[in-house]
DNA sequence: TTCCTTGTTGAGAACGTTTCTCAACTGATA
DNA sequence: TATCAGTTGAGAAACGTTCTCAACAAGGAA
């Protein structure tokens, strides 16, 4: 994302753009993938050295608040975050800690179709999500 | 799961049947569901008010490991345990913390297919799981 | 029986992650 | 200028979970 969406996604939540904010989301950009708090923080300390940890963190959930950010669960305790592109799914692996983003939309055409058939007895389907458990192959 | 077949389990596994066990996966399975570690152990400690916070969480660690519980994730923070039945997904309400089981064998076997003619580049499937999040419609 | 050995428990300290509190700061507005 | 709302940095606090360790229980061997 660059920074006119940015700062436009900003104004529009009513959340003022400042070098903190920007800092935190070039370091979920920069990582990829699903970082933990911790290694954002790191990371936007090179640059920022005298930010809080507090701080980052509220700039976090100010991100999921408005859905720059989305909070990613393992089976662990920690938290990560996903910078949102599309819809897509996780692969889990079983031994590490490894998340890597699956994108597939033959399937979420097959599952969409799939319950706009057949509904879920008082529950309005939002969002689907798929974790797929197993272990990668080569190195991870 | 009646003493019988747990006590086989436990065994199996090389762990000893005690009381603080059997209190445990009662506790888990009266109150159904994906109950927290804080409330099992609230329910544990009415028959049995001494318990520490931390057998508690060594128990239902070791239950995990033998595969009698399993860990379940909300997108907060807390863990939550769920007394395995038969494979299953889980509804999410997207306004409260509230988590309903899914079974859908009809979705699985679709999903099941949909793999065997696509594979996942370096990736082994062992278990898929669907994150249904959305809204129930009825009080919930 | 007594002595090991092994696994389990209770108590509380310790840990890591996350949230809270609050004074200081910033930028906009009047 | 003064005022106001939002934001930050610093550290304390809270929270859920794990760890440490002495005491205990059950089983087997001597």
């Amino acid at each position: 994302m660059d920074h006119q969406l940015l700062i436009a996604r900003l104004n529009e939540k009513g959340l003022k753009v400042t070098p903190q904010r920007i800092a935190v989301l070039n370091a979920v950009y920069q990582l990829g993938g699903h970082p933990t708090a911790e290694r954002i923080i790191e990371v936007v300390r090179r640059n920022n050295p005298n930010i809080a940890t507090g701080t980052v963190y509220k700039i976090l959930e100010s991100f999921v608040g408005i859905e720059l950010l989305r909070r990613v669960k393992t089976d662990k305790d920690i938290m990560r975050y996903d910078a949102i592109l599309e819809k897509h799914h996780h692969l889990y692996c079983a031994d590490s800690e490894n998340i890597e983003d699956y994108f597939d939309q033959e399937l979420d055409k097959i599952i969409e179709d799939y319950f706009k058939k057949k509904e879920i007895p008082d529950f309005h389907i939002e969002e689907i999500k798929l974790q797929i458990i197993g272990r990668f192959s080569s190195g991870s």
